[in-house]
DNA sequence: TTGTATGCGTTATCAG
DNA sequence: CTGATAACGCATACAA
């Protein structure tokens, strides 16, 4: 009397393997590892899953398995373009793959970081991809003691939890900052927001080449913990303008802010880049549209979302890096915004 | 010999419930419905669990109660900002309550989330999100016999597959030209890249409009199928000047191609809006920074995100809303770039 | 290459 | 309010 085809939860391994005329391991067999199987079989257990639709149990697999085959990412915004690229990166990798992504948002709080990683532990991920190397103590004894390849991405540091890719933030800064100062400008303005841990890596460069050419003044400084957007670069700039008028020229910690501070300009008819230069970071698409196109530094975030998972998926089935940590590196992308100062 | 609070993998139910001293059941119970238990026994479960670091194990959950506790997401893209927006509403959303989010990408193809809804349907999600109202038949099919709340969003129509959040792109694409039509304009030019089903509801509601108005003329007309970006709005505006001079008013799909269109008309000195009005579509949080500020249809996407994750909630909870379709509207934001002729 | 026996950790069912 | 029993659907280990 048992119906089959209908209340599609009916159809088990148990019933392929029947129609099929083999035992319900050698059907299991047949989604792990074909070639295990004789052609004849394999051939029979095909037709019968495709004649019944067969249609696995994702979480009787993972119960008999102990094991899931998902990839856990942990990132801090959604918002953020940066972090588009990156999951894009990611998605596009992993999509060949047997692994699905389970995407977790921390919105920049590390204690929000900490309860999403005791959430990932209770799933038994197959791996984790998590943002940045600013984690709590307990956040790294959770990641420690998961059992599973993780990868952290963005930036890259001493003591990785396990395998690292992205680059360093510091060596961006400084380089944007040489880049500006060899142009000719000497009054060099810093408009920060959000100032997470990458961002704050970043104004250490800039304070460091600003430093080490005895050029570094406080109120060349603004920043905010605020979120970024295009507007807020204009209120930034309004607020460095009147602190300093006399500013030849503008590091923005990413895009959004760099492209308010040249509306900004616009509106005030300061002249970019004669009266002012502006550089950004992230080299977001429109910089090198806007007008004048806009100086940024590319970070290779698609890649980096790529790799991330490349790693994740290699370790997971036995194969790690030679190397644990993987440096992306960064390309000032050089444009009118930021050239040099006539004299 | 036995471990037990190393190898985090040993702590079963069974083991709380000993230490607590009650059947393996009751314990179970603590979590899905606390209240059923006597004050005592609750208490000493609750210990128990501290005590062993009990992580419960969610796919013998899944597997013996026929359910998960996933609401699984399909979105077209990742890097288009509009879909940012509606993540995080519904990532917001959905934080508070026991479900999580699984994400699927299908780069604008429907095949593509053909084979993500057949992915989905394995893994049997409390609830799906699904982008849109041009599913396959096979996908609709899928969907149908799913058994679970299915909420479409984005835009609206009549056959919901259960239920719907979004907006009339239609109406919003004919608002936004009677708007300009309004301004005195009478050479409306469209840009539009992508194409998706959206976008071509746009444009319907731009040919509608420009027809009622006896000014529609193909040669006002520049579309691509390329995916959307702030360069794409300058070139496709050049081909527009190119073959139709005389455009007094551009209408584009989204806000890049608006801000690529601005750009574009910086470097040919064409004034906005006195040469030119530009509206965009989405409005972007830069629209309102840009110089001219720049018009355009807000959508509200965060909103859409939120109720589309709580109706799916409600659904799977037994309480289903009165009506299926929920329309958010869009308001057109009146900006700078499409003031009035002068005459 | 294939099959048998057994267990994975939890919850549904129904009785008390 | 609480508990005993029996699934849930598949994979591991080992044997053939």
């Amino acid at each position: 009397m048992g119906r089959k085809t209908t209340k599609s939860g009916k159809i088990r391994l148990t019933e392929v393997a029947k129609l099929a005329g083999v035992s319900p391991i050698t059907a299991s067999r047949f989604f792990r590892n074909p070639e295990a199987l004789s052609l004849a079989k394999r051939e029979r257990v095909d037709s019968a899953v495709k004649e019944l639709g067969y249609v696995p149990n994702l979480a009787a697999r993972a119960l008999a398995s102990h094991r899931t085959e998902v990839i856990g990412v942990v990132i801090p915004s959604l918002t953020n373009n940066v972090f588009a690229d990156v999951l894009r990166g990611i998605y596009d990798s992993s999509e060949g793959s047997r692994y699905s992504i389970q995407l977790a948002n921390t919105r920049y709080s590390i204690l929000q970081e900490e309860k999403l990683l005791r959430l990932f532990r209770a799933q038994k991920p197959a791996g984790l991809i998590v943002t940045g190397i600013n984690q709590t103590a307990d956040s790294r004894a959770i990641l420690e003691s998961m059992n599973c390849p993780v990868t952290q991405i963005m930036e890259i540091g001493d003591s990785p939890v396990d395998m690292m890719v992205g680059f360093s933030h510091y060596d961006a800064g400084f380089a944007a900052i040489s880049h500006i100062l060899a142009q000719g400008r000497r009054r060099i303005g810093f408009l920060g927001a959000r100032m997470d841990p990458r961002v704050q890596r970043r104004f250490e460069g800039y304070r460091e080449a600003m430093k080490a050419a005895s050029l570094f003044d406080p109120n060349l400084i603004v920043t905010t913990t605020v979120p970024t957007t295009v507007t807020l670069g204009g209120t930034l700039f309004a607020d460095l303008v009147a602190r300093t008028p006399d500013i030849d020229a503008v590091f923005c910690v990413n895009d959004d802010l760099a492209l308010g501070v040249l509306f900004e300009c616009q509106r005030r008819q300061i002249s970019v880049p004669r009266d002012l230069a502006i550089v950004g970071f992230n080299d977001l698409e429109f910089m090198a549209s806007a007008v004048p196109s806009l100086t940024s530094v590319r970070t290779n975030r698609y890649e980096m979302g790529r790799h991330a998972v490349t790693m994740v998926i290699e370790a997971i089935e036995g194969r790690r890096p030679e190397v644990p940590v993987l440096d992306l590196g960064f390309q000032l992308m050089v444009r009118e915004s930021s050239t040099a100062l006539d004299t």
